[in-house]
DNA sequence: TATTGTTATACTCTATAACTATA
DNA sequence: TATAGTTATAGAGTATAACAATA
């Protein structure tokens, strides 16, 4: 094990919190957090979703979750729904409003992926995720 | 903009959070946080830091180090001592019982790397390690 | 009995600024 | 005046467990 700069949990975390901590100041004028762009993102791929289904895709709590979307739909940006095809579960549904902060945002993350990969030729971006998701891979493996 | 999987600083954030979480549960018993490995690695790696060094290196909030340091020293992992070169520095140095834990903590770290990396080449992960370097300092030079 | 989501509590880390003691 | 570290306070997120409603 040598110095702390050349372990990789290191190494990911501090890239990992400068973005998150930078891309939090950018979107805070707008009155978003990171998690809300989290979610509205997840919705805006596919709306309608359960606060389990949420909470997986999104990495968020759903103890988190339930009291972020409480404040999401304070604002207007969300609506819950019971689904009626379970009664236990609740189903989000993004607003006119969300939808429109949303693509307030996108604009942003975008400007975010391309400054986070300046330097980066295309076919190394993608190497770049796709180790990634290998390596969350085979943390999850690791918890079984 | 595609779907949230395939943006990066949530591929980022996701990997970084799931080895940060399995790696904390692993040390737990050992009476060590993940926060206290990073100051005890970082005092392996050179003794006698001051506390705004640490804080740099470990990307941990001085405000943060400060408490976080008060508890190594009640558990006597650390020791503070007035830098005799500058009366308002304090620099850090480790005990003998940190000297151990540090020990007892270096083959989890190892395992991780490794189980982090299950699949990857020797290659693949330096060029991962690279590119998280690589993308820190997009950041970073972004900030400016 | 198991599952979905909510609520409550305690805890950790961060952000911010005020404060002290040096320099 | 500026710097190094500490302290205080508020806020965001997590972990955990208990809970209600439904399956």
């Amino acid at each position: 094990m040598g110095p702390l700069e050349s372990y990789l949990p290191y190494l990911l975390n501090r890239a990992g919190t400068r973005i998150a901590v930078s891309f939090s100041e950018r979107v805070r004028p707008l009155g978003a957090t990171l998690q809300m762009w989290r979610v509205l993102a997840a919705l805006r791929e596919r709306d309608g979703r359960r606060m389990g289904d949420l909470s997986t895709t999104t990495s968020i709590e759903v103890s988190t979750l339930t009291r972020l979307v409480d404040s999401m739909e304070v604002k207007r940006l969300v609506v819950r729904r019971r689904a009626p095809e379970d009664a236990r579960a609740v189903t989000l549904y993004v607003t006119p409003a969300g939808r429109r902060l949303t693509e307030r945002i996108v604009p942003i993350a975008e400007h975010y992926e391309d400054a986070a990969l300046a330097g980066f030729t295309a076919i190394e971006a993608e190497r770049l995720k796709l180790a990634l998701r290998r390596l969350y891979a085979n943390m999850e493996a690791l918890e079984r």
